[in-house]
DNA sequence: CTTTAGCACTCTATCTTTAAGAGTGCTAAA
DNA sequence: TTTAGCACTCTTAAAGATAGAGTGCTAAAG
């Protein structure tokens, strides 16, 4: 839909881009001249720059400065200019060290050392957002008796998860009894995604056992909170102060909004499942979010899965100035390495 | 050690430390003159202030300010000065509401919820360290067959910690071995904290039950992997954006010293851990403190626990200019609530 | 018709100057 | 011992001055 811009304009433009990109200022006819190949005067460059200025791409702080990139010229140089980044050797070198010193973990780990990777790696701040435990199914339930008056009700996903919880066995009962309730709600519920286990359905399964009701009370609890937790999903964050070396983040109101979105969970779910679409690498630039609080950044999410289900989402925020071909191939380095490490497990 | 000053001294130090704490700005004779009951002249004033200035308790950013309180003042003021702090009804109501809404959840729900409630109620940074898993009880290890390949390892302390982890049994194992090997466990491993269960102990266990080592290897890996969790002990940290608004944090620089600080838990493990004394309550002010990092800051930390065993801390970071009133009496009423639902659980 | 050199103009950022205000310290009187 | 009065100091905010970077326009050159 948009009008491709003729061969030189796009050197212009990608010119502009990169040395913006690279030192945080308006970038000015005469820099632009010096890094061209074509050897054009910086008057020429001038007029160029203006064409481009009026067809929305660059955009000029105040008359009398260099121009920086609008919204829309970072989209044209993501969507056409960009080189398909190569990781550097230097960039590889540490990702996959510090990938490979951890050895398999358990999924927690995992996902918390990719957020470490990621933002290390790219001078940003990452977030990642985990396995949904709610979209996991339900693999089995297990009631381990730990002493004459309690035990320990297990649940275990077919994603890895294990939720535990002691409770109290108020009344004595049998062995063999335990556990043909428990077989029965096993049978009841295998498959079954966690979101699938509703209200009404435990309700309805309480129905049928009424008789060992008072028991199992807790061990339904522990479904009902498990239930509840959709809200709890956890979001991990690396590399918070990133964010803070970046010149666009100097106004400590700024910094304050920042740091008051990083600490709300909710939102930061809502940011990254907004993202999760089909592909696996998503560039959102400034008011492409949804999320009012990042209208000045850009977002660039990476999905994972395995077996076509997704599983979880990571992403890198920071200044729409960013660096898209690093950050695009370090994300797809990480988004390969989790498909990866998490079929195996 | 410190000559106690006399009345009309006390009074004006306790008007410029409360007007201080208050105002965030310098304090002038005047000032202090107003606020004072006994009805001085701001010069009379002015004399006391040179003397408490000479003694070291008030310090001039400059010539023509008025005074601020040293850190020696805020010493006095808080071993001397400060009226016994009582929870005022809004504060008692906004905790007691936010900690009874929740009921009773697992350990580490708890532990999160009070860092809300801390950071909120005081308006600065809070941080708490949880029950050390490495100083709790080993109570019993259980493994709990999943399907034929795999089996669940279960390890439970007694201040209520629970591990576990997924393991291959790549053996059959019959039921009644699986259950003479761990039954042997737990009597060897029972009472004794993590901290003694030593590799030299396992290795020990090992060579007595080799002939089922290899089914066993990994429930083993589950017990020296506690072992190395020490290094990882959570510190969890709440309201981290509060330490924003205090005007003594408008340089972006501070900030960023202090949100870096934020992110290396086992600085913020060792800050806490350095003031869990036999006191309830300690208060660090300034270079008390013995991290560098926060040697602007007053550390106000709590220490809760059962039947006389230390469980964890909690703190108060902010600038020496604190509410030290309000911030103890908080602290006091969540090291209560903490003593008290957890040695009930 | 396109490109380039030259030049006046604009706007920002920085530094200096100025003025107002707050608070002190000192002195002398109560 | 306390207080009123006053000169003095220092900070902060506003106002003015200057240099530098970069543009847009015009007119000449290719």
């Amino acid at each position: 839909m948009v009008a491709p811009l003729n061969d030189r304009k796009e050197q212009i433009l990608r010119a502009v881009v990169v040395n913006y990109i690279k030192t945080a200022e308006p970038v000015g006819s005469r820099t632009v001249a010096r890094s061209n190949p074509a050897g054009l005067s910086s008057a020429t460059i001038r007029n160029e720059m203006s064409d481009l200025e009026e067809m929305g791409y660059l955009v000029q702080p105040h008359t009398s400065a260099g121009r920086i990139p609008s919204q829309l010229g970072y989209r044209y140089y993501v969507d056409n200019l960009m080189e398909p980044g190569e990781l550097s050797v230097d960039d590889e070198l540490v990702i996959s060290s510090s990938l490979s010193a951890e050895k398999m973990r358990e999924i927690e780990q995992i996902i918390i050392n990719s957020t470490r990777v990621l933002s290390s790696a790219t001078n940003q701040t990452s977030l990642i957002m985990g396995p949904q435990f709610k979209k996991s199914a339900f693999h089995q339930m297990r009631i381990l008796p730990l002493d004459g008056k309690r035990g320990l009700v297990v649940l275990i996903t077919d994603t890895g998860f294990i939720k535990n919880k002691v409770i109290n066995l108020d009344q004595q009962l049998s062995q063999s009894e335990l556990h043909q309730v428990v077989s029965y709600l096993n049978q009841k519920l295998y498959g079954l995604t966690i979101d699938q286990v509703t209200t009404s359905l435990i309700n309805e399964l309480k129905r049928d056992l009424f008789r060992r009701l008072e028991i199992l009370e807790q061990a339904f609890i522990l479904l009902e909170e498990s239930l509840k937790e959709e809200k709890q999903i956890r979001v991990f964050l690396g590399g918070t102060t990133n964010i803070l070396n970046q010149p666009e983040f100097k106004d400590v109101d700024k910094i304050r909004r920042m740091l008051n979105l990083f600490e709300q969970e909710p939102l930061l779910f809502k940011i990254l499942e907004d993202n999760s679409s089909e592909d696996d690498i998503v560039v959102r630039i400034g008011s492409e979010n949804e999320c009012d609080d990042i209208k000045e950044c850009t977002l660039i999410t990476g999905t994972y899965r395995i077996h076509d289900k997704t599983l979880g989402t990571l992403g890198v925020l920071g200044p729409t100035r960013m660096d898209y071909s690093r950050v695009i191939s370090v994300m797809r380095r990480l988004v390969d390495y989790l498909n990866q490490s998490l079929s195996s497990s």
